[in-house]
DNA sequence: TTAATATTTCCATGATAATAGAAACATGAA
DNA sequence: TTCATGTTTCTATTATCATGGAAATATTAA
């Protein structure tokens, strides 16, 4: 992951609205949400939505289906990973914190099941 | 931790120079870096890290304590692994993702030795 | 106190972002 | 094709942020 990627992830999620929906959408699953539901819960109007929703698809953050008339949006969840991971990396040159070779354990690590 | 204590320190990472400065003294460890010091091995003017370096601050992600005549900066771990953990708070309702009851294992508790 | 070093504040400039109404576009049903 | 529904693009307005030189403010040593 390249720090350019990082950041407009990171901007993506740095505001309110975005979190937000970021957040619904972690709690909603893969499944996902259509937008309209997403507007709705957030309670936002529908081009508002659109535009924040357009950031973190661009950030990678969420991606999105087609399903009939509808368009579902979901966590993009290795991306998260992917970012907590770059947060804290190399953490402490690898010595303090973390047992010598351990990476950060991501929650896809967790939810494969493994004590991580 | 509040959606807007979240907002913030998003923000504050959301920038190239300042996600620079932060994952320095994530690698850096407890003992930290000397503004100098930091603005040197970013290669920024002082002013430039200043400004950036005190949104960190503001953020709770770093602290500082005065040496002699240097200010020393470092991670504040705890708030890093309160941000991580509220991203993927309830991640899947807590059902598919994580075993029922477990909370994100942040890098706090795989500091402290247990295997999450 | 004087001088040297370390850091921050001030300031002006240029650039990017948030919001939401209205209109356009896409999809599916009748 | 016509209509209803769902989503996005367009647009204008308002607000916020990044940068770095110069000056001001600590802190320490001599």
């Amino acid at each position: 992951m390249k720090i350019t990627d990082a950041t407009q992830a990171l901007a993506a999620l740095a505001q309110e609205t975005r979190l937000a929906i970021f957040r619904l959408l972690v709690e909603a699953g893969p499944e996902g949400m259509n937008a309209g539901a997403i507007a709705e819960a957030i309670g936002i109007p529908a081009a508002t939505l659109s535009f924040h929703i357009a950031q973190l698809a661009r950030a990678g953050l969420v991606t999105s289906r087609q399903e009939s008339r509808f368009i579902f949006y979901s966590t993009n969840f290795t991306a998260m990973d992917d970012l907590i991971a770059f947060l804290t990396d190399n953490c402490c040159q690898g010595g303090q914190c973390l047992p010598k070779t351990q990476k950060v354990a991501t929650t896809a690590k967790r939810r494969a099941g493994g004590a991580a």
